[in-house]
DNA sequence: GTCTATATAATGATAGAC
DNA sequence: GTCTATCATTATATAGAC
């Protein structure tokens, strides 16, 4: 491809092995010591740029909120994570390490990770409202559930990208698996996985009951 | 409720306290001295029993597999993990504990949640054969893939147990989340999201269209 | 800004008494 | 089986030269 400058500053570097290093390894799994090595300078020089490997980390959140939520993105999708992740899995090599310290901050419990999943909860429940009105989705008994539920439908893939694919036997999420998962997940949500409403019923009437009882 | 017998071995009480905190703050973030004095022992009667830190994990491991797929849960339920769990989910609090731990084994990569991940889809996909042969389930086109994408739905809601109950504003999954998600996700499993197959039949389109081209 | 050298604390694990 | 005491290693972070 391009000639890979090294116009970047060695802060940026810092960071850039930071956050490879973290998302493949977790950030326990991440000494100061293996992030300097791969930045190619010394321990000392990562504390004096952020203070701490905490602050290094939270350097390596932001950089990642503003990648996934930026201006930029916007033109391309609608400035939707969920979107801009779909455009990611499309060329998932070359998006290793922000897919993968993305996955790492949902379930690390970070704030940047925590504010993260909740705007995708927004953004989803509008979408939702959105396509309900045009008439291209159907209305749920509780919209707010069915947006929580459906990002972390959305999100499974790549919090679990090493099961995926070992049960699918590739080598980590491929263009290929991409393609292969987008037939039966529009199968499901277009006609559903039961043949019939027996089960929705019998849950409906026992919820009700139980309302019932609990009132 | 019962007088708490200290009947357990010292080696069990260490297990359960490792089990614990593996569960709430991950291997890597319990020490061997934590882990040690939950149980009230010394630090060094942890590695007598195990080995090492990390053969106190595979005897965590071990144990959890065992509780999950165990002949006692077998007569309870059909010895399926799903349901096994769905189970522990029907009564959070008191099986926390198992919870937490499956959830960090699932992300953590270890080979025992390999197993224990494998051993779900191969039920799921199962049970999904034996749905579409009595007439309950639609059947897919891929029914393998159909399988992995629907045990990780299954798991989702414990391992982002912490963003759910955030974005419902409650404590953690509680019966009354439980209870909530049912009907929407059932919802979503008889009817679908889509009003109509529109999205599914462009896809559909397109794949071919792709295949075409690639073959 | 970047380094070497080092302080300080925590880690997993061992030795050996009881 | 269980302890105290301790080792060796690694961790984050600092001091100060350049």
């Amino acid at each position: 491809m391009s000639i890979d400058l090294p116009e970047t500053s060695t802060r940026d570097r810092i960071r850039d092995a930071a956050l490879a290093l973290f998302g493949s390894r977790g950030y326990d799994g991440s000494s100061v010591r293996d992030i300097a090595e791969r930045a190619t300078v010394s321990p000392a020089l990562v504390i004096h740029h952020f203070g701490s490997k905490s602050g290094l980390r939270d350097a390596c959140d932001e950089w990642i909120v503003d990648e996934v939520l930026s201006p930029k993105e916007a033109l391309l999708s609608d400035n939707d994570m969920a979107s801009t992740i779909q455009r990611w899995l499309a060329d998932v090599d070359a998006n290793r390490t922000r897919l993968d310290y993305l996955a790492r901050m949902i379930t690390d419990g970070t704030p940047a990770g925590d504010r993260l999943f909740d705007d995708l909860v927004n953004r989803t429940e509008a979408g939702i409202a959105a396509g309900v009105d045009s008439g291209m989705l159907r209305s749920s008994s509780d919209p707010h559930m069915t947006a929580v539920i459906l990002a972390g439908y959305g999100l499974m893939p790549f919090l679990l990208e090493r099961h995926l694919s070992r049960a699918l036997g590739t080598c980590g999420i491929t263009p290929d698996v991409v393609r292969r998962m987008t037939l039966p997940t529009l199968e499901l949500y277009t006609h559903g996985l039961y043949s019939n409403t027996s089960v929705l019923d019998a849950a409906t009437t026992a919820l009700a009951r139980d309302e019932g009882i609990q009132e």
